[in-house]
DNA sequence: GCGGTATGCCTAA
DNA sequence: TAGGCCTACCGCG
């Protein structure tokens, strides 16, 4: 689950289910310190909620920053409070009067600064979920880049929130090989990619999964559709739009899925 | 019960 | 590039 969609999903459902409302915060697993956010009494009242990337951020009273990222797999459950016992792998329960969220799973759940903050978010490039987002350095980076378009979209510094799955979809929606270099993507290419990642988060953050094939949810009751058929070829044999092969190789530890029929490969060459 | 796998990312070498 | 870390689930025997 966790791309960028589910991160602003998760900010905006926290938000609406917390914010302005003290916040009991604590740590079944015992690896997070909530006294150090939450004090004694394990209360703090929380502000709000932000989402940069894969990144979430906590505001919680006293100017006490808790920062989330997911990792491969960290989740989120939402519960009625009062919440039944948590599972002991729980890092951080957050429990208001209504609703009680238990994180499981992530890489990270710290306290951060102001400062430790904002270096953070000077790491990750544009976020194409946020309304500030500004693509002029990703286009700019990946013009001028002999990386592979399919390893710039997976480096959260060039562009944050896009992981494997929206990876292998864009690109195959866009017709464009995830080894073709990124000065080799056309800047009108590059730009229908980037409002094309925009739609795509969009949606995802709307359906809470990600869906790339047209109106499937309309069709079908969302517990039928298999994940592979939500996809054009991610984790796919035949690619969903031609029926040809669909090949999977490792990319920087990771694997991509390409329909080479529908993407065709650019050569690195002049020009 | 075991091994493999997963929508992520960091560090050492 | 490889290994480590985080957790849950699934297929296999």
């Amino acid at each position: 689950m966790p791309e960028g969609h589910t991160i602003h999903r998760a900010a905006r459902d926290h938000e609406q289910d917390l914010r302005g409302q003290p916040v009991r915060i604590s740590s079944p697993q015992g690896r997070f310190d909530a006294e150090a956010v939450a004090g004694p009494e394990g209360e703090a009242r929380l502000l709000r909620v932000e989402a940069c990337g894969k990144h979430l951020f906590y505001f919680f009273e006293g100017e006490q920053i808790v920062h989330v990222h997911l990792g491969l797999f960290g989740k989120f459950k939402r519960r009625r409070s009062p919440a039944p016992e948590p599972r002991p792998t729980t890092r951080m329960r957050l429990e208001g009067a209504k609703w009680t969220i238990d994180l499981v799973g992530p890489t990270a759940c710290e306290l951060l600064t102001d400062e430790e903050m904002g270096e953070l978010m000077a790491r990750l490039g544009p976020d194409p979920l946020r309304d500030d987002a500004d693509p002029a350095a990703f286009y700019r980076y990946t013009a001028r880049s002999r990386a592979p378009i399919g390893a710039i979209l997976m480096d959260q510094s060039r562009i944050a929130g896009v992981g494997n799955v929206y990876r292998a979809e864009v690109l195959h929606l866009e017709g464009i090989h995830p080894d073709t270099p990124g000065s080799k993507v056309p800047a009108e290419k590059l730009q229908a990619l980037w409002l094309l990642i925009v739609g795509l988060l969009r949606r995802g953050v709307e359906e809470k999964r990600i869906v790339t094939t047209r109106g499937l949810t309309l069709e079908k009751p969302r517990e039928r559709v298999s994940r592979s058929e939500s996809f054009h070829v991610y984790g796919r044999k035949e690619c969903r739009s031609c029926g040809g092969e669909v090949v999977r190789y490792m990319l920087r530890a990771r694997s991509v899925y390409v329909c080479e029929a529908c993407q065709p490969r650019v050569e690195d060459g002049e020009g």
